[in-house]
RNA sequence: CGCGGGGUGGAGCAGCCCGGUAGCUCGUCAGGCUCAUAACCUGAAGGUCGGAGGUUCAAAUCCUCCCCCCGCAA
């Protein structure tokens, strides 16, 4: 078949590249390359990157809201786009344009977490399983015909990272049987009912708050780890937490309080208490918190905020 | 030129501002103690202080350039 993809981070990689295996891919379409990281130097989206060393044709419009761009996209006249977290709208005049439409890997069991971060809504939420939802494109947010899904199972220990890197893997695995079953799927509606929405994760989201309970934030570190990691201040500097454990019982200190012990770093909060495991100082590089302690201490009567 | 932190025996850190014989916690090795131990005691090995220049009687410490790592911000 002949394909455009449209996508943009690590997510889309796998899939543009099981798709290039198979198909045709005549055109990818990825957000235009930016200044970003230190140095603010101008950096290409890894699905651009993907896409040169396949030789691929690149298309990076800002907008696929005029018509100028949806003519060239429609001439193009492939048999079916599919979309990969490109971070982009697509017009209506966009997901007629070909004869199959246009068909999305959505990384959630839909209707459960539409919207744009699926990935990490899933473990800070506890669920027990999370999978790859390929779907009919419709003009509403993740709300179109599902074609076929595949669960993943969260363990108890999986970080956001880990299912990321699962999903993506499965998302390509799914998009090339969509393809060639294509004739003989029977798209399924969504049940609106059930249907809930991850939203975009912000930075302040980040910032641990130890009134919660222990297990809400142990959740909460899983799935930001490794993006964009939770942390706290101590003493006005950074240290992001990659990894806990969430303990039960209480030192009877105020939430956020350091309880002195010979295992780690043990903070109190407001239900449980919380055993860091793996930190991560501003300038060095995360590590578990029993390497960081035999050269680093905390003052013991510390409350963190 | 977006802002900033860091590279010190195997690991993690201190020392650098106020140049002058390299320190701490842990690990390793040997010995001791012990029914026993990731416990305790004693001793030992191991570092051209990221690299190259410069200043100086003397540089991990001051100056210049380079390499590598990371935080913020995007």
């Amino acid at each position: 078949m002949k394909i455009v993809f449209m996508g943009t981070p690590d997510f889309s990689v796998p899939v543009l590249e099981a798709l290039a295996k198979e198909h045709e891919v005549v055109c990818v379409y990825t957000q235009p390359a930016k200044e970003a990281g230190r140095g603010q130097k101008v950096v290409k989206t890894p699905v651009n990157v993907a896409a040169d060393n396949l030789k691929l044709e690149v298309r990076t419009p800002k907008s696929l809201k005029n018509t100028e761009e949806q003519e060239k996209f429609a001439a193009l006249n492939a048999d079916v786009a599919v979309v990969a977290a490109y971070g982009l709208i697509l017009p209506k005049p966009i997901l007629e344009a070909f004869p199959k439409g246009c068909i999305n890997v959505h990384a959630s069991l839909l209707p459960r977490w539409r919207g744009a971060a699926p990935i990490q809504r899933a473990i800070e939420a506890g669920d027990e399983k999370s999978g790859v939802t390929i779907m009919q494109m419709a003009e509403g947010l993740d709300t179109g015909d599902m074609l076929l899904k595949g669960e993943v199972a969260i363990t108890p220990e999986m970080t956001g990272g880990e299912l990321h890197d699962a999903l993506s893997q499965l998302g390509a695995k799914l998009i090339v049987e969509t393809l060639r079953d294509l004739e003989h799927i029977q798209p399924q509606k969504q049940d609106d009912a059930l249907s809930c929405y991850a939203a975009k994760i912000d930075k302040a989201e980040a910032k641990l708050d130890f009134n919660l309970s222990a297990e809400v934030l142990e959740r909460k570190i899983r799935a930001f780890n490794p993006y964009p990691a939770t942390y706290f201040m101590y003493e006005g500097e950074r240290f992001k937490v990659l990894k806990a454990e969430a303990l039960d019982g209480a030192s009877g200190r105020a939430p956020g309080s350091l309880i002195p012990n010979d295992t780690g770093l043990l903070i109190e909060c407001n239900l449980g208490m919380l055993l860091i495991t793996e930190i991560q100082r501003q300038g060095k590089k995360a590590m578990p918190t029993e390497e960081l302690l035999r050269g680093f201490s905390f003052k013991e009567e510390t409350i963190l905020e």
